[in-house]
DNA sequence: CAGTATCCTGCAGGATACTG
DNA sequence: CAGTATCCTGCAGGATACTG
């Protein structure tokens, strides 16, 4: 019984899987690592975000700013400055993120050497 | 200029962003939960990864095996027998994986309240 | 600057049928 | 059982133009 619990918490848990998607899914990981260096403007990071269009980083940003994992600091000025930056939680969140993502890139030679195994088991089966 | 290392780590490392994807991903992210818990069969995969066709699970398990993170054990009997099981690499990236996952779904209170603040703020702005 | 609105397209991924 | 092959569709997401 006990060991089934990790898994069903994710899936069949709804509600945490779509935060979970915005969290691990393409721009919400690189905008979550982008904030993880600190607070930027809407402009830079599109600049850091590299290759997030304008409609992707607002509505990514938007879902982010709903799950209460960023803060969106519109300064009253013009033009308009609006600063984002993680949350407390944002920023429990990003750091496991990055703690995934720092292994995977760590261990990439395993990864890139079982790819080279496989491909060639596939060229020449059997031998 | 070290505060840009652990960003440009996933923003720019291409082979890694792949890997990150099939892991992070619907249902690559499902399978590696699923086969945290053990060792299955094909079907038996497809009944604990909620929702999955069987092109995506074959697709999925493609990839996680071409990645390292995953071993095949085809049994040369017949009907054909056939066990999913992490290797010791896809178990370390498992467990990170299951740890933001965890993480994410204990911390659900907070965004679902910061949800319901994000939503009454838009239905009654400024108030 | 910090976005929103609209249109459009490629491809993720489902359904179905078939195979060793 | 453990897949592959084919066809098809919805929608993620890009491009472009516009706005407060």
């Amino acid at each position: 019984m006990t060991d089934d619990l990790a898994f069903d918490v994710f899936a069949r848990g709804c509600a945490s899987r779509v935060t979970l998607e915005h969290v691990t899914g393409r721009w919400g990981s690189l905008t979550l690592g982008a904030l993880y260096e600190g607070s930027f403007r809407f402009n830079e990071l599109r600049r850091r975000v590299d290759g997030v269009s304008e409609k992707m980083l607002a509505q990514t940003l938007h879902a982010l700013e709903r799950d209460g994992l960023v803060h969106r600091d519109a300064q009253p000025v013009n033009p308009p400055r609006v600063d984002y930056r993680l949350t407390p939680l944002g920023r429990d969140v990003a750091e496991r993120l990055v703690g995934l993502i720092t292994l995977v890139e760590g261990r990439m030679p395993e990864v890139v050497a079982a790819r080279e195994a496989y491909d060639s088991g596939r060229a020449a089966p059997a031998g």
